[in-house]
RNA sequence: GCCCGGGUGGCGGAAUGGUAGACGCAGCGGACUUAAAAUCCGUUGACCGUACGGUCGUGUGGGUUCGAGUCCCACCCCGGGCACCA
């Protein structure tokens, strides 16, 4: 029998073992509940797997086996996100074709998940750039269109100069693309576009049933921005027209020009001084027909203006209003006054209806463009004490002249003013009386807005799912035959992209000339679907992965989900979440699938951290943005002092230089120190702080395991399960057994509430105390032979999720003739984790005084006179009344005097 | 600015309102060794005290409670997300 934790020797062995015998093939047997637990659709890149990847798989990996052991059938599937630009990106670096590099990529992924042994069903692993797949992807998208959910439309999108391609909404972070960085730019091509936004309120309101991180759903609430307010109609009065009868007696009279508003403050309404409508605005070309040259000529270089700013400019921080008075005025359907309409950019053309009702007074946008403009500011609501003694003044001097205080009176619980009949009214009252109002007059109605915007769904790129459409000769659009589908992504030389916002795909006219259906000419479609549409639904595939005549069978998928357990980084909290969750529900709504949330319960995990050195800029050199320091590769440290150098905790990448791969760790440490070092280190969701002491930690604890089972072996009796519970435990005996069976208790709850450091740790504990507890002990008697062959047992197996090597190994060694795996978990008996005696706190005015041993049973009478009795106590109680005694059985007492 | 997390020993972190610091890392002392490594045993929040023991202590300030790391209020700091969305 070993006696210390040896990778080397074994943990191959096992794993050849497990791939020989198929260990890992989904269990589908009938009687059985099932579990579904997933980890997010990776991209395979080619700098492989670091031990920061290793933070996702391994957790997962652990509550599937525990799942299995306790009987479950367990769908635990892994398969590649292949298709996207980070593959085509790295292929024309490389100068090579990207399915080629894939395969080998995914090769190295898999090779590597092995390596941790982490227990994928290879036999359903596929790549969402598999034909026999992305068929499937091609049909979904048919499903879309048919039900009005994709469309081709021409509309302004964003493009990245750099991967050439356009970018959806979600990709763009702060005016900048996610992936490359670069700057985007705004270009108006036609567009695949998927209508998420149908679903905006379901995505919202079916949040509420998921166990997920609040956090997640919060930023996907946020991201859906759902707004309540009240959209309305004002009559324009237009630059020149006259406002009433001429000096002949004559009114002109034209056909009146209106424009709708939105706003989620109907309330102030009376305190509307001004309109404002966004650069993009159709009403302005009708103005500046009515605009003299002078001032059309000012509109049109603001437009043009506007339309050159790039998204992150015309939105930088704290950048000062700007704008143009149109000479045209709105009437405020409250007041009846005219008011001037401007343009400015503050306005967004794509959110509510592109123009605003301003109200300086509680409105700080508003506010800012009214003082830089010399507007109007009527206040309407009362400012509360709070705001006046900010700004150190009273309410009469603020209603005089609200303008000169920098910060709005921004609130929802004030009491109206200068609002006519509703004056007096709060918010809440006031909001819905002018609501009303507006209805009742005709000029608008309640409306909710969402800031969500639809799925921007094709790419200008070669790597991609083809999109199932076929134009005709008038460019009017047919999905293409279920019959022909897949349709194939050819085999090109050169695939690079363009500048001019084509596809790769259109130079290749052997692929786009073909016939529609009713055998004319016809052209085919050129963009591909963005990576993110062919990981919306890979869950499902993976229920029935080979299936060639269907997506999937519904029984499959209803048997297997939802998804149980979804693990994964929080970087995708608005995107694959999203996507993933709409098109569950079109699915859902076409009958296809019977549940409206993919995934049950989610869980990110934390990152690796390693630490890694920087230096300050020497002359000459500057910082980069948010940076304060300059990288130093780890080769380069011996030519720095060490004072020149600070190390950072900095999240493992290729681009740092600072990563740790399984591949070394596993040599170094092995893969089972591996597993248990980056369970135990800190809790799941934290990052975690890469230290090759805390791996020698592992390692030194797996070692005391093996010497652990070594020096009980010689009491093991393999068949102890046949007599124990029939065999009366006293002394040492039932001290083992409230060990083991405190152990299974710990181990199987914090498992499943994914807490798999203090899991760890209660193992840990465990082999402390046994390793005490057979100090103390003899040659053990028979009942205490029996509790020491149900610990050894219990320790294998509760082990075994989080050090399967070891547990396998040593199983073996004891006799075992199979996998840990197929052995069943252990159940706790709560009777025998329970203390027969327990430590007492007692407390004086709740300071702890004094501790005694009691029986657990101990009554509330004999807890309290024993606390009264102890001499510790009676030191702090002297002198004193005692007033009352608080008495917590099985726990504390706690003595009131004074 | 708004929305989420989070502040506990030298470090990572434990603690259904009930003995703060489990478990591990690092440190210190010892055993084994010619020696070192490895391993094993002991010890380790701070301060006062020879000791029994005492005082303080979970970001800060208040509050609720017999009792608060945990609940409530206000604030400070750190991390993440969103941001001219009317």
């Amino acid at each position: 029998m070993h006696d210390r934790y040896e990778p080397a020797l074994f943990e191959q062995k096992w794993r050849d073992r497990w791939k020989e015998q198929d260990l890992f093939r989904t269990r589908e047997e009938d009687g059985r509940e099932k579990f579904y637990g997933l980890d997010f659709f990776p991209y395979p890149s080619g700098a492989g797997l670091s031990v920061g990847h290793c933070r996702n798989y391994i957790p997962t990996d652990v509550l599937c086996r525990m799942k299995y052991m306790q009987g479950f059938n367990v769908l635990h599937p892994m398969g590649f996100d292949a298709f996207g630009l980070p593959a085509e990106n790295e292929a024309i670096k490389n100068k090579i074709h990207p399915a080629p590099m894939i395969d080998k990529y995914a090769g190295t992924y898999q090779r590597q998940m092995e390596l941790i042994g982490i227990s994928y069903d290879w036999s359903r692993e596929f790549k969402s750039s598999d034909p026999s797949y992305y068929k499937w992807t091609q049909w979904i998208f048919k499903l879309l269109y048919d039900r009005g959910l994709a469309e081709r439309k021409m509309i302004e999108v964003n493009w990245d100069p750099i991967d050439k391609t356009v970018l959806a909404a979600e990709e763009i972070i702060g005016g900048r693309a996610e992936r490359s960085g670069a700057l985007v730019e705004k270009k108006l091509i036609p567009q695949w576009i998927f209508k998420i936004t149908n679903y905006a309120q379901q995505l919202i309101d079916d949040l509420d049933e998921l166990d997920w991180p609040e956090g997640i759903k919060q930023q996907q609430r946020n991201w859906i921005g759902r707004s309540e307010g009240v959209e309305f109609e004002m009559k324009v009065v237009l630059p020149g027209a006259a406002s009433g009868p001429d000096e002949n007696g004559f009114e002109v009279i034209e056909k009146p020009h209106t424009f709708r508003v939105f706003t989620t403050r109907i309330d102030t309404i009376f305190g509307m001084t001004f309109c404002v409508l966004a650069p993009e605005h159709p009403l302005i070309a009708e103005i500046k027909k009515h605009s003299n040259d002078a001032k059309k000529a000012e509109i049109d270089e603001y437009q043009g203006k506007a339309k050159a700013l790039s998204d992150i400019d015309r939105q930088a921080e704290g950048r000062e209003k700007t704008g143009v008075d149109t000479g045209a005025h709105a009437i405020n359907p409250a007041t009846g006054k005219k008011v001037p309409i401007f343009i400015a950019d503050y306005v967004m053309m794509g959110y509510g209806t592109g123009a605003i009702m301003a109200v300086p007074a509680h409105d700080q946008r508003d506010f800012d463009f009214a003082v830089k403009f010399g507007l109007d500011v009527v206040p309407v609501f009362k400012p509360d004490t709070a705001y006046l003694s900010e700004n150190n003044t009273s309410e009469a001097d603020y209603l005089a002249d609200p303008k000169q205080f920098k910060k709005v009176f921004e609130t929802k619980d004030g009491i109206l003013v200068n609002s006519g009949e509703y004056s007096g009214m709060g918010y809440a009252e006031g909001s819905a009386a002018m609501a009303e109002w507006i209805v009742a007059l005709g000029i608008g109605e309640k409306k909710v807005n969402y800031k969500l915007r639809d799925w921007l769904i094709s790419r200008q790129r070669y790597w991609g799912c083809p999109i199932p459409i076929i134009y005709d000769k008038e460019g009017n659009p047919e999905t293409v035959i279920d019959d022909l589908l897949p349709v194939e992504l050819p085999d090109v030389d050169n695939y690079e992209p363009s500048d001019d916002g084509s596809s790769p795909l259109s130079r290749i006219t052997d692929w786009v000339n073909t016939t529609t259906r009713d055998g004319a000419l016809g052209h085919r479609e050129t963009d591909t679907l963005g990576g993110f549409a062919c990981s919306s639904w890979y869950f499902l595939r993976f229920c029935d992965p080979h299936n060639e005549q269907k997506a999937w069978d519904p029984e499959r998928v209803k048997y297997w989900m939802p998804v149980d357990c979804y693990v994964g980084g929080a970087e995708h909290a608005v995107m694959h979440l999203l996507y993933a969750r709409f098109w569950t529900k079109v699915l859902y709504d076409a009958g296809l699938v019977d549940v409206k949330e993919p995934f049950a319960r989610l869980m990110n995990q934390g990152q690796v951290l390693a630490q890694t050195p920087y230096r300050q800029p020497k002359d000459g050199e500057s910082l980069g943005v948010g940076e304060d320091g300059i990288l130093v590769a780890f080769k380069d440290v011996p030519n720095y002092q060490p004072d020149e150098l600070t190390y950072k905790w900095v999240r493992m990448s290729k681009s740092k230089g600072n990563v740790v791969t399984p591949d070394e760790a596993v040599e170094q440490f092995g893969a089972d120190a591996l597993r248990v070092y980056e369970l135990f280190v800190a809790p799941f969701e934290q990052a975690v702080q890469w230290s090759n002491d805390g791996m020698q930690g592992a390692v030194r604890f797996l070692s005391r395991v093996f010497r652990l089972v070594s020096d009980m072996s010689t009491h093991w009796d393999e068949s102890w399960k046949l007599s124990i519970n029939a065999t009366a435990m006293e002394g040492k005996a039932k001290d083992i057994r409230r060990i083991t069976h405190k152990l299974i208790r710990k181990a199987t709850e914090d498992i499943e509430r994914f807490a798999f450091n203090t899991y760890i740790s209660a193992t840990m504990t465990a082999v402390n105390d046994y390793n005490d507890l057979l100090k103390s002990l003899g040659e053990p008697n028979p009942s205490e032979r029996l509790a020491l062959s149900e610990a050894i047992q219990s320790l294998v197996l509760v082990l075994s999720p989080a050090a399967p090597h070891t547990s396998d190994e040593i199983w073996e060694q004891l006799g075992g003739q199979d996998s840990t795996y197929h052995l069943d978990w252990p159940k706790f008996q709560a009777e025998l984790a329970q203390d027969d005696t327990i430590t007492m706190a007692i407390q004086v005015n709740g300071k702890l005084r004094d501790t005694l041993e009691m029986p657990a049973d101990a009554s509330q009478e004999a807890m309290q006179e024993a606390a009264l009795s102890s001499e510790r106590v009676k030191v702090h109680t002297e002198g004193k009344t005692v007033r009352k005694v608080i008495v917590i059985p099985g726990k504390l007492v706690n003595i009131v005097a004074n």
